[in-house]
DNA sequence: CTGAAAGCGCTTACAG
DNA sequence: CTGAAAGCGCTTACAG
C-alpha cells in the first residue's frame, strides 16, 4: 500500500517555509511574496501535492463541499446536471457531493438535513422538482445553508438559472398554429413542479393571442413519464373531435403520445403532429424524430454552481441575469395541417 | 446560521462516558456493556447526532468513502448504477463519492489518481468501460487501492458482479433462430469493452450450434450509441442479400437500427426483426417496443459495493458467486420469419 | 509578508 | 469493559 500521500507539512518542509505560508499559496490567498509563492508551488509539484478534501471539510467555516440532490424520472436530465455541476464545481475549487433522493419519500426533509450535516455542505443546488418543495427550502433557511435552484421561479425571492419556460412553450404552440393547426392539445407535466405551470401558461397564452379557444378536454394530466404520455395520448385520440396536434411538455411524454398514435395506426406527422420539450436523447431515438425545445441543462447546472459559489464568497445573493437561451428544434414529428 | 452540529464530545458528555466509549457505540464496535451502549444511543438521539463524514475520512486508516467513476453513453445505465451504489453504500455505513470521467481523456489515469488521493478513497467501483482499462487497474494496484469492476471478466483475477453476457446473447440469438430466421446480423458494441466481446461470442456460438454460417458482412461495428446503430442499420439494410433479423448489442443501437429500417419504409417486425440488449427505458419508448435482454444494473451495482466493503473488512478478495440473472424480454420488434 | 500555536471532530494505540 | 492522551492534516485567530 504505497499511498504517496504528500501532506502540506511536507510541502512546507521542502519549500523551507511554515505550514501557514504553504497553506496560503495552496489556497491562493494574498500576502505572499512572489518568490516565496513560486518556491512553494515548485515544492507542490515536486511531491505532487493535492489538498485532501476531508481535512479541509472537517475544519473551519467552509468545507468547500457543494451538494447536488436530484429526483427526476428523466435520466439524461440527471446526467447532464451531474456533468455540468462536476465541471463547474471543480473549476471553482470545490467538490461535489451527490445524492439521489425521492420526492415522494416522507423522510425527504430528514434526508436532506442529514446530508447537509453529515457532509458539512457549504451549499446545495436544487434542481426541479426539489426546488419547488417548501418544506425543503424552509429547513435549509433554518439551517442557514445557502442554496440555488434550477428552473423557473415560482417564488420571487429565489433567483435561478432557467430558460423562459413560458415563452418557450408559447413559441412551440405558435409554431404549431403557423402550421395551420387549430385543434392543439397539451399534456401537462408533474404536479407541483414550476415548469409544469409555466409551460401550460405559455401554451394558453399562444392560443389566446391567436384567438383560438382553450378547450379543457384538450388539456390532460401527465407527470413527465413515458407512461403518462401514453395514457394522455390514448385519452386525447379517443376524443370524438380529436386534436390534430399534441404538444407534450417533455420528450418522454411526447414519445408516449407517439406510441399511442401508432397503436391506433395513425401516421405521425401526417395524421397527427406531436411536439415535445427538452431535446433529450429520446427526441432523436424515436421515429419520426421529435420537434422539441432545446434546453441547455448542463449550462444551467454550471450557472447554478457558480451562482452558489459567488453567494458563498460574497455572503449575499447575487442578482445576476439568470435566463439562458432556449431553441426551437424542428424535426419530423410535426407538419402542416392537411386539408380535409 | 443555526447549525445544530452535535459532536461526539457532546454525546459523550450527555451520556456521561468518555469520548472513546461514545465512539465505540457509534462505530458499533464490541466491548461495550449493554447498559452503557443503551445510554450512549439514547444520548445520540437526544442531540440527534450524525457522525461527520469529513473527520472520519481525515483520520485513521479508513475513510469510509467509496468512489464510483463512470463514463457511459447510456444515461439510464449511469442513473441505475448511482441509485444502487448509493443505497448499498449507505446500508454498509459508507459514503459514496461520484465522478464522471471520460475514457477517451488522455488524463484519465491522472484524474483517477487525483480522485483517490484527494478524497482518500477506501475503494472504488469501476463500471464498464473503465474496468477494462489496464492503465487504470495498474495504477490502482500500485496504490493498493481496492476496486471491484462490473460486467463480464476479461481478466480472471478480478471477480465482478455480472450477468453471463455470452449466454444472454446466445439466448437472444437462439430466440431469433427459433422464429425461423437464418440471416441474422449483429451490431457490435464499443471496442475494448468486455461486454462487446462476450455478446459477440454468444451470437457466434448460437449460430454455430444451430449450424448456421457466420457471415462477416453481417457483423458490423458500433459503439453503443444510437448514432452508431443508425449507421450499422443503414449498412446492413443496403446489402444485396440483407438480413431478416438484426440483433444490436444494446437498446440504443437497436433504436438506431429501427430508425434506419423506418427510413427505408420497412416495417418492424414484418419486414425486419430487431432485438436489443439491456432493457433500458429506451426499449419501451420506441415503437414497436423492443425485444431485449434485461440486466439488473442497480442490483449489480449494489453487489459491487458490498463485495468491495467485505474486501475492505476482510482484507482479502472474497470469492463469492457473482453471476446475476438475466431475462429475455419478448416484445413487439421481433416476429416469425414470413414465408416469401 | 511570514510564522508559532491552538484548534477542528474524530480516531488510533495504549494503559488500566 | 472503559478512558486519558496523542495524533490526523488541515485551518483559524493572532502576533510580529
Amino acid at each position: 500500500m504505497i499511498r504517496n500521500k504528500s501532506t502540506l507539512a511536507l510541502v512546507a518542509e521542502v519549500a523551507g517555509v511554515s505550514l501557514k505560508t504553504a497553506s496560503r499559496v495552496v489556497r491562493k490567498e494574498p500576502n505572499v511574496r512572489e518568490e516565496t509563492r513560486r518556491r512553494v508551488e515548485h515544492a507542490m509539484n515536486e511531491v505532487s501535492y493535492r489538498p485532501g478534501v476531508a481535512p479541509r471539510a472537517s475544519v473551519g467555516a467552509r468545507s468547500f463541499l457543494i451538494g447536488l440532490v436530484f429526483d427526476n424520472p428523466n435520466s439524461s436530465y440527471v446526467v447532464d446536471l451531474l456533468r455540468g455541476a462536476t465541471e463547474q464545481t471543480r473549476a471553482e475549487g470545490y467538490n461535489l457531493v451527490v445524492e439521489p433522493i425521492r420526492t415522494d419519500d416522507v423522510n425527504i426533509v430528514v434526508n436532506i438535513k442529514r446530508l447537509v450535516i453529515q457532509s458539512n455542505l457549504d451549499g446545495i443546488v436544487l434542481p426541479p422538482p426539489i426546488c419547488d418543495l417548501d418544506d425543503v427550502l424552509s429547513i435549509l433557511d433554518e439551517f442557514g445553508t445557502p442554496y440555488v435552484g434550477i428552473g423557473p421561479n415560482n417564488n420571487v425571492l429565489v433567483n435561478r438559472p432557467s430558460i423562459d419556460d413560458e415563452a418557450a412553450a408559447a413559441a412551440m404552440t405558435d409554431y404549431l398554429i403557423q402550421l395551420g393547426h387549430t385543434d392543439i392539445a397539451f399534456v401537462k407535466g408533474r404536479a407541483r413542479t414550476s415548469t409544469t405551470g409555466q409551460r401550460l401558461k405559455g401554451y394558453e397564452r399562444a392560443l389566446r393571442n391567436s384567438g383560438l379557444c382553450r378547450r379543457s378536454d384538450f388539456i390532460v394530466d401527465g407527470d413527465y413519464t413515458f407512461k403518462s404520455g401514453l395514457h394522455a395520448g390514448e385519452q386525447l385520440l379517443r376524443l370524438n373531435s380529436a386534436p390534430t396536434a399534441i404538444f407534450a411538455s417533455n420528450d418522454e411524454m411526447a414519445a408516449g403520445v407517439m406510441t399511442a398514435a401508432m397503436k391506433r395506426n395513425l401516421i405521425v406527422p401526417d395524421d397527427i403532429s406531436v411536439a415535445g420539450f427538452d431535446d433529450s436523447p429520446t427526441a432523436t431515438m424515436i421515429w419520426p424524430q421529435l420537434t422539441t425545445v432545446r434546453q441547455p441543462i448542463d449550462e444551467m447546472s454550471k450557472i447554478a454552481v457558480s451562482m452558489l459559489v459567488s453567494q458563498l464568497r460574497d455572503r449575499e445573493v447575487a442578482s445576476r441575469e439568470t435566463k439562458v437561451e432556449y431553441q426551437l428544434i424542428v424535426r419530423d414529428s410535426t407538419s402542416s395541417l392537411k386539408q380535409s
